[in-house]
DNA sequence: CGCATGTATCGACAGGCGTCAATATAAATG
DNA sequence: CATTTATATTGACGCCTGTCGATACATGCG
């Protein structure tokens, strides 16, 4: 029998098990939901105030059919919630989105500290 | 002079400053590298131990260039670095590869959370 | 009801991405 | 040098996505 190539046995780092596929595909989902600057913008914008109305985020630098399609997907990835109020829209971070947030911080922190560095 | 719609003037949460437009470009970049579930997979396995060698990662799924490609992705992110010993290719998780993985795992941690809740 | 305004959807287009088979490169071995 | 094995690159294909203009839907107001 062949044995599997090199053989590294190198010292395992953490003692957690291999994540599900389930769970890679959401997790996955859920960064390619952040992986757009347009995207990533709106959501901080969101995040920054209790809540956004949509009127608020006609400067990010597209068209505004494009900005609803990006409030669409972060919609539709759990992330935000939205509700309308009158004549206008509002937007505000979902509990997950919160998480998110959270985790983003440190993301772009080490970026900043990159750029700083 | 047409003033901004609604005026929310809802409460601010953060008191970050925007984050610069390259900023924003880096960050979404980090994230798009990570938001493929093969991908995902790969910087887990490499993250999980010292170091990987190709030949452990022929499982995941995907064929030989295929894990190549991905392998490259993860590296022109900075997320991680490679030498050749010989036959074998070693992979490893670099600085910025690290801290990613801690950010990551705030998002793998509250997925499982989701799945058990 | 008719009109104005805010937001969402539709259709189309270009560009990027994941995938594979085929091929190239690199190292070990005979 | 020839052969084998490990890894990377290339080229092609289909699919997905970001973008816009055009249009539809919703709300408020005369």
């Amino acid at each position: 029998m062949d044995q599997s190539c090199c053989r590294t046995e190198s010292p395992v780092r953490t003692g957690l098990p291999e994540v599900s596929e389930d769970s890679l595909r959401d997790t996955a989902s859920l960064l390619r939901a952040l992986a757009d600057p347009v995207r990533l913008r709106v959501f901080l914008r969101i995040a920054a105030t209790d809540e956004v109305c949509v009127c608020d985020l006609d400067d990010v630098g597209v068209s505004q059919p494009t900005v609803s399609h990006h409030l669409k997907k972060l919609r539709e990835a759990g992330l935000i919630a939205s509700q309308r109020r009158g004549t206008w829209v509002y937007y505000w971070l979902t509990g997950s989105g919160v998480v998110v947030c959270r985790a983003l911080d440190i993301l772009v922190v080490a970026d900043r500290a990159a750029e700083i560095l």
